[in-house]
DNA sequence: AGCACAAGTGATAATCATTCTCACTATGGA
DNA sequence: TCCATAGTGAGAATGATTATCACTTGTGCT
């Protein structure tokens, strides 16, 4: 692939964390300053389609994006302490949803669990959650 | 309170199903033409703070909205048939997700459920699904 | 290497939902 | 009735994302 794409690749893997667009363009251009915004957009929705990041929510109105660790059918943990995101199993395989459910036909589903992660949870009092939901 | 949000308020009973702000504007321009789209969405964000409706997700890049039926915590039907909202209660409150989960303390979570409502499940062949997340 | 075509790039303008500003008005209590 | 306050409406402002477009780069073929 193209250089641009090949910084914005490693750039996603630098950050590590969960990231906007933004995080990612300044990731991107401490290394190469010329790269447009518009070419960081394309390649994030390129890497998306092919599986490479996946959208995990939003922060501050901007999507945010994590590189892709696990295959397949799963959810997302997200530190409401630090932003942090992990990978999680589906806990809804082996229990369908009966209550409420008047003749739906349930195909998909998306789940997001928030919480505080190891890190954040030991290290702040636990007045200080963001509740959510 | 002010004739606006009376209006408002009935148009969002008379719709029924999910709207957006765009749909509830019609809606209440049918009656009062005079209303401005800022006001329609300061009422909303009212509503939603008074939890007279709820935010159930995006549609075309625009919030979507249901009136407020269920107390307590829930989660959403959404048909992706027609767009019909239905609540549902949680089907994780005896499930802990236990995998995965390394030092996470999980304080709240967020689930919407894809299916198609018992109309569309008839009408429409088992192919034509929008298959989400 | 030389060439041609397709894909990617970067700057900028456009889009579009939502929010802000501000002068004006309706509301509801004293 | 009178006033303080909250609500209103029009339009401008914001800000993330997308589209446009002329230019460059990468690729495959000869
Ligand atoms: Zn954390
Ligand atoms: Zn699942
Ligand atoms: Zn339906
Ligand atoms: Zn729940």
């Amino acid at each position: 692939m193209t250089a641009p794409r090949r910084v914005i690749a490693s750039a996603v893997d630098r950050l590590g964390r969960a990231f906007t667009i933004d995080d990612l363009v300044a990731e991107v251009r401490a290394l190469a300053p010329s790269v447009g915004i518009a070419t960081v957009y394309r390649a994030v929705a390129a890497m998306e389609a092919a599986h490479a990041v996946e959208r995990v929510g939003t922060r501050d109105e901007s999507a945010l994006y994590v590189r892709c660790t696990a295959d397949g059918h799963h959810h997302h943990l997200v530190c409401t302490g630090c932003g942090l995101v992990a990978h999680a199993t589906c806990p809804l395989d082996d229990v369908p949803p009966l209550h409420g459910t008047e003749g739906f036909v349930v195909t998909a589903h998306e789940l997001t669990l928030y919480g505080l992660c190891a890190g954040c949870a030991t290290e702040v009092s636990p007045a200080s959650e963001l509740p959510r939901s």
